[in-house]
DNA sequence: CGTGTCAATATTTTCCAAAATCTTTTTTAG
DNA sequence: CTAAAAAAGATTTTGGAAAATATTGACACG
């Protein structure tokens, strides 16, 4: 085997994996938000340097996961309705763009992605919510993400398909009310038809797909607000 | 007077301005993009330490501005006309977004401030297009940026804003580019009446106001795709 | 009892030198 | 002479101690 052909940088920095956890803990919702996090404890729970965190901390800021005053540390925003409306919105935008862009330039084995992705996400069993406790994240979830991934992996956008991926990220936190606080029957049911339909829509070329998407999303926007309100 | 009313944290940390200067230096084209940036010489020109430095890197890595790989450095990522029009296509579905919010929630004062931004904008003299030389940003450009915010300013969505700002940022790489290439007395007649145009429609809440936005920038995308490839 | 000042403490930020990694040059083997 | 291996040099990355700033608590004063 040529080990010349291998990945040219695996080579990955310590700050790089700092980064990584940090990143996964706050998504996961495991970091206290709003209050300024202690560099102390960090040092502590990612066994590392001041540099390698500071330098996590630093890219985070950049990503606008957190936010940085003046000599007073770091911490993690606070979630509101007004922020999840505010995301939401710019994912739809994107969201939209990206599926009619990759609907004119996918090819054969784009669709077949899709195809792919939608029948692993409706294998995996729907996530169970548990009131008050903060699960990890399912397969399903997982599955789920991907499927929305294919749908628009053929644009030609680059910087749009990482600036989704971002906003994605963002909406990862409230993942856990994202299922909860609905009837488990009607829910499932609506899920799997919503996405089985999309799918279609985007494989037959058909121009409501990127509408269908955007409801998609505003559906669960309005269940994760219909919870932060409840 | 009163101090207490006086910012919060007018702490400025040395991380925070080197980031500043060296998002300046990188916008106005001043580091060399593609090759990797090197650290002594960073150091040397904004005259601090290695921390500071280094958390101002991984900041502008986390705004996507500069691209790091393992143990090789940072880099600026080298212009090309598919990253243009992968700018501007954010660009314009995230501000028509915007424009639609500010025109169903903007008051008063925001049309006002649209007017004032807007003569302010047509007093200025257009700026004269130097070949082969990076100018400093001109004042007609300050105030055609803030004329640009000012449409938008009344939109009740910080992120959305935020992040319009940053992919503003992006274009403004191409700046020196932007103007160049076309006979003056053309191009200052159809900006002119563009913006004119624009500023109008918004605030007589014109349903047709988003659309113009949208050609105004494809017009601007195509002006600097065609500099780049001529 | 409230209020402002000052010291004590805690935390963040910065510098700097050691360690790790990458790049270039030199050497060696085929 | 070519190609792999080793050594030397340059650069990035990291840990920890010192400096700067913020926060807390004690104390004096009105």
């Amino acid at each position: 085997m040529n080990e010349i052909l291998a990945p040219p940088s695996p080579a990955r920095t310590l700050a790089e994996q700092v980064y990584e956890a940090l990143k996964a803990d706050l998504l996961a919702g495991l970091l206290p938000a709003g209050a300024p996090l202690l560099t102390r404890d960090l040092l502590d729970r990612y066994g590392c340097g001041v540099s390698p965190l500071r330098e996590a901390l630093a890219r985070l800021v950049g990503e606008g996961m957190l936010e940085a005053t003046g000599h007073r540390g770091v911490r993690a925003p606070t979630p509101s309705v007004a922020d999840v409306e505010d995301v939401y919105r710019i994912r739809i935008a994107l969201e939209r763009e990206a599926l009619t862009l990759a609907m004119a330039h996918g090819d054969d084995s784009w669709e077949a992605a899709i195809l792919a992705a939608a029948h692993r996400m409706e294998r995996a069993p729907l996530p169970e919510p548990v009131p008050d406790k903060i699960t990890a994240v399912s397969e399903w979830e997982r599955r789920h993400r991907t499927f929305h991934a294919s749908l628009i992996a053929a644009a030609p956008a680059p910087r749009l398909l990482r600036l989704i991926d971002k906003m994605v990220d963002q909406t990862e936190r409230y993942r856990a009310l994202r299922l909860a606080r609905t009837e488990q029957g009607k829910l499932t049911r609506d899920i799997v038809t919503e996405h089985r339909a999309l799918a279609e829509a985007v494989i037959r070329r058909d121009a409501i797909a990127p509408r269908l998407l955007a409801e998609h999303l505003a559906h669960t926007r309005d269940a994760v607000v219909a919870f932060l309100q409840g």
